[in-house]
DNA sequence: CTGAAAGCGCTTACAG
DNA sequence: CTGAAAGCGCTTACAG
């Protein structure tokens, strides 16, 4: 047998090499494999070398389950995203890592949106993950969630739902502050013809906001000062577009996330649309991106290490049995910081 | 006691409540307990409601090792990264996340860069996270690499090192055609005056082929011609305005990632040197903030799901004993594609 | 320094 | 429909 050709696998019998499998190899007890692959103390050098001489041959490796059992496994927590292409979500993801790490804790990564062909079904999707994970944290479909009750199986941080669901712990933002003082940002430097960018047909309770504002406020509002796409820059672009053409007396808008508004902005510029001369763009999340592009963006940062943070204490506080696992709802809530750059 | 203070743990001993517990709870036997539970056959309506009333009650919770040794556990990859918040690597997670999902694999996050305090050794954090995993994917620290040769402990694929570890299975980028092609595309649009933004005191292979081709086609070339910063935007900006400075003849710059390109873009913005009119700009990676600014970054791309899809092979291959775990290096190697937009 | 025993918490046959 | 037995692969005491 060519050596490069060996196995993981005892030739012998087609199942996994265990550790009794080297125990034989090496002529020792099991007990004395294990000793002498943890580097523990009481194992005599030459039997350490022929153990771990034959575990190499046999290309042994421990079954992480058995030791999972036997030592006390780590806490994983299942983070789930609906697009990872949205640097939103990395951002959060790499606040998250950090701060479980600090715990050591571990984070499997789950998006629902991978760019990849035969992807199955998300409820599969996240019912696997949920029996592999200690923990559930992020952005749910809202039809999945409701229906399949998956905070009842197991602990779960909904993160930033429009409606909360009163059988899941949540972090969810308040975007009422944030929106005000954008629209007020607006208003207070002259503008009156406001539009809004969302991202669905619906409208979310952002554009919601922004409607009851403009009546508040008695300034103008129509159909035609409202667009939708997909929450993708180029999303933003075709909504951006559509929206000028609808509402060329526009001159600020409020977009649904800062990905879009980067793409708002492109298509002003395409269009000849002074930015903020013409028309003012807020967009809402605090990407970096929105400091990369001309005019840098003004935005309604969140801030994701306090997210990340809350998500965690309540997953900490839920596993220690400090927190109920359902039942009562448990929430924190945060606002938006209005970040003044360039364009508005 | 509140009900809502009720504990996942057996309040009666100090320890998680195991399938035991519910069966007492109950009134059954541990094997009901789990035909209860998971759906199985050959339970009674009245019994399969009295036990999950009874796991409810005691925030019963399967232990995932105990699933794990009996039914046999997923495969987990660990995905190690530099840092999550420079785009190029949640794109290529994207991509990994999703191929592994095909597979019925999951992903571990481990981002080396976390913005958090207290985190600890980078050498520490990747042997805990190698303990929890079946393999590790990724860019690795070439100290603690090749000073703890973790290659040797569990199967490892390697992305785009520098330097190529011969005990490991690696996905390389050969980046010679790719900047080739670059400088090629400066020369033919009648630049000769090309500057090289670089990420390392120590010069980069980008760097060395660069300097190589100039010498080649007798172009100018000066320790003036070159610069380097941080891998960051802000970075790029601070390389870009150095350069500039010092070698303000210069006509074209090749950038070592996009994310410094742009700020690159931002800083001649600044200064006045208009792109690509003044000087041509070339960043590497293909991402997808190249599009978002203007003018459009021109790049070297490298194919985020090609990659992914190389490491899974390897590790596929590895962990079915198809390819040795190490030893005779198993290579894949890549190369950049030339993606023109505006900026050169 | 080394080995025989017991047990981690679950599930999968196998009896009733 | 329900329960007693055996075993998954490892480690942690406990004897020698």
């Amino acid at each position: 047998m060519i050596q490069h050709m060996a196995s993981p696998r005892d030739p012998r019998r087609n199942r996994p090499v265990t550790i009794v499998d080297v125990a034989n190899e090496a002529g020792v007890s099991r007990q004395t494999v294990t000793r002498a692959l943890n580097n523990m103390p009481d194992v005599s050098a030459s039997t350490a070398a022929r153990v771990i001489a034959a575990a190499t041959r046999l290309n042994y490796r421990p079954n992480r389950a058995a030791q999972g059992l036997v030592g006390g496994q780590s806490v994983v927590i299942g983070f789930v995203v609906e697009d990872l292409t949205n640097p939103f979500y990395p951002e959060l993801a790499s606040a998250l890592s950090g701060l479980a790490a600090d715990r050591d804790w571990n984070v499997m990564l789950c998006d629902l949106a991978p760019p990849s062909h035969g992807h199955g079904d998300v409820r599969e999707t996240l019912h696997s993950l949920a029996q592999r994970v200690d923990a559930l944290v992020g952005y749910f479909p809202e039809d999945v969630w409701s229906s399949d009750q998956l905070a009842r199986r197991i602990p779960s941080v909904v993160l930033d739902a429009d409606q909360v669901d009163p059988e899941a712990a949540s972090v969810s933002i308040d975007i009422a502050p944030g929106v005000e003082a954008a629209l007020d940002h607006f208003v207070a430097s002259g503008r009156t013809r406001i539009g809004m960018i969302d991202c669905f047909p619906d409208p979310s309770p952002r554009r919601l906001f922004y409607r009851a504002y403009l009546e508040r406020k008695g300034l103008a509002w129509s159909s035609q000062s409202e667009a939708w796409a997909d929450t993708t820059h180029l999303g933003g672009i075709a909504a951006a577009t559509r929206l000028h053409e609808q509402y060329a007396e526009m001159d600020a808008v409020l977009v649904f996330n800062d990905v879009m508004a980067v793409g708002a902005l492109k298509s002003f510029a395409h269009a000849g649309v002074r930015v903020p001369a013409d028309c003012a763009v807020i967009g809402i999340d605090g990407l970096e991106i929105g400091q990369l592009v001309t005019p840098e963006l003004s935005t309604l940062e969140i801030d994701r290490g306090a997210m990340a943070r809350h998500a965690l204490d309540l997953v900490d506080g839920m596993l220690s049995g400090a927190l109920p696992l359902h039942g009562p709802l448990v929430q924190r809530t945060m606002t938006h910081t209005l970040v003044l750059r360039q364009s508005a």
